[in-house]
DNA sequence: GCAATATGTTTGATGGTCGAACTTAAGACG
DNA sequence: CGTCTTAAGTTCGACCATCAAACATATTGC
């Protein structure tokens, strides 16, 4: 990615360094480091990369060692030489991932090394906010009785509408809720930790982006559908997830594909989310909502036609939508998720074969298109990511 | 703006942290304190405001002071107690902006206030790349011979298509050019400094993000639609122009208004690039191309059928156009530049208005147009305002 | 003229990193 | 088996930027 014309420098950065920042910068590059690194680094290998001695490397790591933020492990002989201590990360932090969805409520816990320690699933009966929330922080309970002495340093929350910075849920369409609370709601399950609330795209392509806690994923710079009975969408550059003003970053499921198409409960006509959400392809596959994602591939394969016009339906409806996507934003990788991430690669190439004929920059940059390599609760693992970007980033504090 | 879901900690900051950085950083917060202030602040002012000793304040500035990044100027007497010394940025360090467009080449040269010191515009006979070039060369050289002792600290370079990192043109669809080494040919002129080459969208922009070197200008989260013959968007989020895969962050113009509409010389039908475009506006409206501008909207009011037709025109397209970026990425503020900010405000509250109604969230936060605030240059001062971020960003190398 | 007030300056103390020497634990080789 | 080589981890004093607090300076107000 080219560098944006200038930094601004008005930013957080505009805050006086001192000392003790000094030591609290270092301790999380070295985390940074061994979350990054493909293979467990020593201290040595540590001081190497980041280009500190090994006197400070080594003093550091002690620290993280001795919070359990890193751990040791026995690495196998490598060569001659003093065999090293290699460091991994601590197995024993790990963050609460929680998520709403239209019909259910998601639990994990996530630890440094983006291991699921503990993962639960609780369908909703109902979508009153208040036993929907008792039901997620009864979830949330269940997780953290399960985890052995483990320690929550936070908890995330993913949930599929507008959100405030004070983590209000302002507007979910598909739950039909108007500015719930949700921060508050689990603030008495996450006790001191704050509560951190986004949208559940944001989070799905946070995921995306960032494996694993600190390690960066294979592409940097992308749009990330998230499809379920909504459609949205997240942009990622430079690894970072691009929120938006109310961090509903992109209501991609409503840009236009054909100005004369069904209409929209959103008002307008031919919304994206009409020919791929998971309303509009169980009615044209025939296939009940909850086999949309397993089944259509396959039964296209098989001869299906209603499923191979689904499928059409789709590489039509999301060429045209993510090309303005890739013309405005000018990112040429998109990768799809939710029961998107499950179409048959030769429904990904065509998609990719069409966005290349309609996006300018295609000459020079290709499009690419993947499915995301995320489970389906994805969004929730995300969350817990997020609540573990925490450590990432300031682990003096827990030191 | 939601804070994304996590920071992804892989980044820049992933390096140690050693105590000249420190030193270094607090250089730069004193430099964008002094930048980012709107009264001319005292060392004591900087020191409380960043929290750090009026020792440490004192002796850093100092440094600033005696390499001329900062002035000290005389503050007229505000109350008791020992008058300060107040702090401007320095007037005596400029970069050059340099831009290329259709059919002239600007040069100016920018001092850290933020005010155009020298300011040169030449038409260019032809679209030869070496010709213009040379004019280009020309004009810069004959910037920096009037520059009276002030110390050039960068050059930067708007230009109207797709940048590589190392500064080549690939492609610029409305000069015809391929592949241009554009950093190459300005490296001679620059001498040791690097020549920072960019979209010149992604630099109009900039000066709205910014509208001096280092103060923030009102919004800090907005879409910026630069129009002349082509159309081109940016996207800033938190300050900063969140430039493309390739610099070319938006190939607005070519956002579909109407797939039945008028043939593009892209390939598709109906871009917004062929209703507000240049070519466009100066067809319906019947004036001059150099006329648009400024006379469209004049015209209309004085009843003009084919201006009114004309402003219609761009009304309809833009609210089409905008809403679909603004739903994609979710950010609702939108500054309209080029030959669009001279729009009417009548106009501009219209194409608010049908924005509102188009686009989901604006019931949450209510859709913002403005006209940018640049003038017809803005894209060589963002050119130049790049470069002298350098300066903020890392003023140590100039002490 | 003197108290009050606030800016700027000097001084020694603190704390985190650097550099270099030292210790430790393996493999390599005769 | 013993010695050499290699590389990891450790120790210790030096350095340097900041901090804290006292001091010097310049103006207002009485």
């Amino acid at each position: 990615m080219v560098d944006a014309p200038g930094t601004p420098w008005h930013g957080p950065a505009s805050v006086a360094v001192r000392q003790a920042n000094l030591r609290e910068r270092n301790l999380a590059a070295l985390v940074a480091g061994v979350c990054r690194a493909t293979s467990p680094p020593s201290r040595a290998d540590l001081a190497t990369e980041l280009s500190m001695t090994r006197a400070t490397a080594a003093r550091l790591v002690d620290e993280l060692v001795a919070a359990k933020v890193v751990d040791e492990v026995e690495r196998e002989r490598t060569g001659r030489g003093r065999p090293a201590l290699a460091l991994r990360p601590g197995s024993g932090i790990v963050a609460v991932g929680l998520a709403i969805e239209t019909d259910r409520v998601l639990a994990r816990a996530v630890d440094l090394r983006g291991d699921v320690v503990v993962d639960r699933v609780a369908p909703t009966a109902s979508r009153d906010p208040e036993s929907v929330l008792d039901a997620l922080a009864r979830e949330a309970r269940e997780v953290r009785a399960r985890l052995r002495g483990r320690r929550v340093v936070g908890v995330g929350v993913a949930v599929p509408g507008i959100v405030t910075d004070d983590g209000r849920l302002l507007r979910a369409p598909n739950l039909g809720w108007n500015d719930v609370d949700v921060a508050g709601a689990l603030q008495p399950f996450a006790g001191r930790h704050r509560v951190l609330v986004a949208n559940e795209a944001d989070m799905a392509a946070f995921v995306e982006a960032e494996p694993a806690p600190g390690r960066p994923g294979d592409w940097s710079d992308f749009v990330h559908v998230s499809a379920a009975v909504g459609v949205g969408g997240s942009i990622v550059t430079g690894g970072r997830v691009v929120a938006g003003e109310h961090g509903a970053a992109g209501e991609l499921g409503h840009v236009c594909v054909d100005p004369s198409g069904p209409a929209c409960a959103c008002g307008s006509t031919g919304c994206l989310e009409r020919y791929v959400g998971l309303e509009a392809l169980a009615a044209v596959s025939g296939l009940d909502r909850d086999d949309v994602a397993a089944g259509m591939g396959p039964r296209a394969a098989e001869g299906d036609v209603r499923c191979q016009v689904a499928l059409e339906q789709v590489t039509h409806a999301l060429s045209v939508a993510l090309a303005s996507v890739v013309n405005v934003v000018g990112i040429s990788s998109v990768v799809l998720g939710g029961h998107l991430a499950t179409l048959p690669p030769a429904t990904l190439d065509a998609i990719q074969q069409r966005l290349d004929a309609r996006v300018l920059g295609s000459r020079w940059t290709p499009v690419r298109v993947r499915a995301a390599r995320g489970d389906d609760a994805a969004a929730a693992t995300g969350a817990a990511h997020s609540a573990l970007g925490d450590v990432l980033a300031r682990p003096a504090a827990w030191v």
